[in-house]
DNA sequence: TTGAAAGCGCTAACAC
DNA sequence: GTGTTAGCGCTTTCAA
């Protein structure tokens, strides 16, 4: 590794000539500044980042806590914030908690000492349902900047990116009922979580609001560790009328169009069907699955926007928010109007 | 952020006092050592990262370098990564490239300047179509240590970790001519990349080796940009007595189950099937597809350790070598015996 | 048993 | 226009 001490060695002047001429200081002339740039462009020098954050007292770095990268939404999110982080000069470490709130604890603990300048963070299930919140607090009282996506906790005082997810299933269960159907079942292996709970209560809210008679709300919540297929072919067998399903997570739709098919439903005619998922995953079923896109991408490129804007502004002491990023429905062919 | 000198004042003592009692010091009493932690203990004193690694001059954290998060291959070895490093003091410092030299040489350029002590990496399409592996030379020129895995090029010299894709897709190619098939079909959206031409090659040898005669090999060939379920249907109308199927990525065997189920096959009756793909992507699909399971979290893990292991023996300049991970076959439902 | 000082690589205020 | 110095937080050698 070559500092601006070897450069000053071999040009004869001093470390802080070499660092003023590297910055274009109009106090070094134009000559010292041209030979300085040859022989650093020669040797292929690079300022210590290590150094620089010492000085500065910031790493330009930034802990992205995430529950799962397989779930694509996650991945997704880490995509957006990690491209919007390269604009801006800003590292990404990541750290994945397998849904576990020791994890969590863990790696918040590891970074919060001077790694990076501040947090993205979606919670473990784990954390949503013991709401063990002192790792997030300790953050705030230590005055690191964090801001918290999809899985959002009220009791955390930070800013908050989401999609409108309540919005999102209020909105196709709607349409559904405007489409005129009558047994419209809601699938979701998410109930626990928050963004599974408000995906629920926007369609139930749908299904009590309407003024369409016998109306009623039909779920199956199924396990984590559950045979998806069978329970959903149970399902079916037990509620042979329904004819609209809203899959609330991003791959039992997908697995209930297959399972429906293989029963020989006809998709759409016998069933409209949609889920909360993306384009990769909707090409996966015949027919294409129609999905809610929840804009991963955008939500984490939000979300890095806003963390670096509370960087840069740390001194002021703004007021939280939670930043609503707008959902997308992407007709496929399993809500193929089938008048 | 409390420091050493924080605590140093408030306690009387000097700086280098207070450092050596924190690390049990037996030059320090055992009542100054007991106060210190004791105060250190309260403020809740975290060691600055940043300046420990100005110091110690190595950063403990790894740059990973993976060209598409979306790929369940890639999430997957990330997984590993990040678990085997946290158990060994690591933190991880991830870019991902999708699939862009470009990128792939920014990301690398970005962190060579300290900011990690090593590098995991798995190159982009362009790096290997391209053959441009200056930014690699120069991490050997610098002696950063880096460890390559799954997308390898052989003009790098650096210690690899891999699967045998050639032998994987030479033994299942061989259990379906065992079973009497006389067309093997091979798909392959990756056909570009190196694992995607060692399956094709172990497939073709597998085909030319056997002594059963009128065996050929069969190729449908994908681009990421066509449309699957299409050029899938168009295959197997075109050649109606496939009867086994070798799908090289981990998504197109999904895809073909789907589209003949669709068309009126019977599978695993009409047609046996497998991927290279795991267990989650294996339930989208009914019948459920057989998959050649690539190991990736363990793929991971040994990366990390034999890039930890080089960094400990950085003086050492051992001989590099290529690690080759067991691959297992799983049978699900579309390899169902059909005797 | 404790403290002073140097140094990791860098920037910047302040001399000269 | 260039150099000296201090200091970011830490460890470690050497001195007291």
């Amino acid at each position: 590794m070559i500092t601006l001490k070897n450069l000053a060695e071999r040009l004869n002047v001093s470390i802080s000539t070499v660092s003023k001429a590297l910055s274009d200081s109009d106090e070094i002339s134009k000559e010292t500044i041209s030979r300085v740039k040859k022989l650093a462009g020669e040797l292929n020098y690079q300022p210590n980042r290590v150094a620089l954050s010492l000085k500065q007292n910031e790493t330009k770095t930034i802990g992205v806590i995430i529950p799962n990268i397989l779930n694509r939404f996650f991945a997704m999110a880490l995509y957006g914030i990690q491209n919007e982080a390269t604009k801006l000069g800003y590292s990404i470490i990541t750290c994945i908690t397998n849904e576990q709130l020791v994890k969590e604890q863990e790696s918040i603990s590891l970074l919060s000492n001077g790694s990076v300048d501040g947090f993205i963070i979606a919670v473990s299930e784990e954390t949503l349902m013991s709401s063990r919140i002192e790792h997030l607090q300790t953050l705030s009282e230590k005055r690191i900047p964090m801001i918290m996506f999809d899985r959002n906790l009220n009791d955390v005082e930070c800013n908050k990116v989401i999609i409108n997810d309540f919005k999102a299933a209020h909105e196709v269960t709607n349409m559904f009922i405007n489409r005129g159907k009558k047994q419209i079942a809601f699938i979701s292996t998410i109930n626990d979580l928050n963004v599974g709970a408000l995906r629920r209560i926007g369609y139930e809210n749908a299904i009590k609001m309407s003024v369409v008679p016998d109306l009623n709300p039909m779920y199956l919540f199924i396990k984590k560790e559950d045979d998806y297929q069978d329970l959903i072919k149970k399902f079916l067998i037990n509620n042979p009328n329904i004819d609209a399903i809203i899959a609330a997570d991003n791959i039992t739709g997908t697995i209930t169009v297959n399972v429906a098919i293989n029963m020989g439903y006809d998709i759409p005619k016998n069933i409209n069907l949609i889920g909360f998922t993306d384009e990769v995953v909707s090409n996966l079923s015949i027919p294409k699955l129609s999905y809610i896109d929840q804009n991963a991408e955008t939500i984490g490129e939000n979300a890095l926007r806003l963390l670096v804007n509370e960087l840069k502004n740390k001194d002021l002491d703004n007021a939280h928010s939670t930043l609503k990023i707008p959902f997308k429905i992407v007709h496929k062919e399993t809500t193929r109007s089938s008048i």
